[in-house]
DNA sequence: GGCGTAATAATTGGCGCCAATTATGTTGCA
DNA sequence: TGCAACATAATTGGCGCCAATTATTACGCC
């Protein structure tokens, strides 16, 4: 009885909160994650940190470079655009499924989160943002019928989300996403999976040359650890 | 100097290994892989084994049961249904890129290893057929000028091999395959990427239909542990 | 003063121990 | 004889320690 009972249950969640803190950016592309620092951010053991990041480096969120420690991990363009078109067969791919399998009152709940979002573009924090349209394109997704095509998709957009992309980075590109997603909801009203997959498609490629247009080349790669910005948790 | 300086060197070997004899069949889907066990046929330690089985999970090979420990996934109708209408839209996909991609030798050395293939569908083992068969598909998805594509497929091929279906079911399977892959050179020769992304969605099918209809309904789902049979390594 | 080199500090990572949990075997009771 | 409860054995899994490695600083030589 002296130990608390949280034992078992959250071994698994600490990798998605650190994979959270580092999509909203918290931790920056080639920064290194020190384990020390990660047990007190998250009040985990080492044992803990240590396996969450082996996880997610499976999941290539992060990089690992034996004896020198996890960094999260930094795209180039040739892969940030090999990512893009993966997307896009997937993503595009899925737009059939989803028209078939969708039903009213689902649409009645994209619609709502696509208003959700439309007001979260003029006032809303960019975690708020993200949060919607995660949740937009997840429902979705779930229903195209093949669960192991939502999570192949789901598992690409957490790789480039680790990057640099998650944060809209223009307002341009935030407006351009809103109005996508009221497209979309049209789209599958008149139960269109041809307009459907258009439309995704032009959503994935607009977001992610817009991020590339505006990353600044990075040269932290090589910088030395412990030196670096880095946000508080 | 007293500990051997195999250290760091295999520690992600280890996950390969132990998922290559998983997709021979040495150990069987619903099969619990005990530690110890492991810790023995692999010559590891309990901590490298640990580490390997944790990967294997994150990428699906095999499924944690807290408390009762990793075992073979095994997968049913459902998801391998959904694997497979996935793979389609991946490989198919890859096909324009490796029209585009390739060039006179890597045709010659597919035709080379379809030609080994026809040999060891005579007088091969089934590891000789499944390894030459990985090298040719691997070698194709290799030329598609995506790296993210590439190990997408990859992923999904191993998940569904980790399961039944990598032997093949029948010799008229085996057949099926063998012609198959002499006629993806032939595409290629041509350069008709319809053609082959036909050859790709049809050899997908085929193996997948044989390898479900020849699958006898499992039992040992809940067995106890300890007594199923298993083969050496 | 710049630079190569040695000493020191910080960090990662391998590993074994033991508690928690689950499976197995046994005994007693209806 | 069947079944339930208990005792025992086997297995998993959390965690801390310390060696190996790498980064940083200090020193001395050119």
């Amino acid at each position: 009885m002296t130990t608390r009972p949280i034992r078992q249950r959250e071994k698994r969640a600490l990798a998605s909160e650190i994979a959270q803190a580092i999509h909203m950016r918290a931790y920056r592309p080639g920064e290194w994650l020190r384990q020390i620092d990660l047990e007190e951010a998250f009040k985990a053991t080492r044992f803990d940190v240590r396996s969450a990041l082996d996880e997610l480096a499976v999941r290539k969120t992060i990089e690992h470079v034996p004896n020198r420690g996890y960094r999260v991990a930094e795209i180039d363009l040739k892969t940030q655009r090999a990512i893009r078109d993966t997307r896009i067969i997937l993503e595009t791919a899925a737009a059939p499924g989803i028209v078939a399998g969708i039903d009213a009152a689902t649409i009645a709940r994209l619609s709502e989160l696509a208003d959700r979002f439309s007001q979260a573009v003029l006032s809303g924090t960019r975690i708020e943002q993200s949060e919607i349209n995660s949740a937009f394109h997840h429902l979705m997704y779930a229903v195209s019928g093949n669960p192991v095509l939502e999570e192949t998709i789901w598992g690409l957009r957490d790789r480039s989300r680790g990057s640099s992309v998650t944060v809209w980075s223009s307002h341009q590109a935030l407006l351009n996403s809103d109005r996508d997603h009221h497209a979309m909801v049209e789209a599958l009203r008149a139960g269109d999976a041809t307009r459907l997959a258009g439309l995704i498609a032009h959503h994935i490629v607009k977001d992610m040359i817009e991020a590339q247009a505006h990353a600044q080349p990075s040269t932290e790669t090589s910088q030395s650890r412990g030196s670096e910005v880095r946000d508080e948790v």
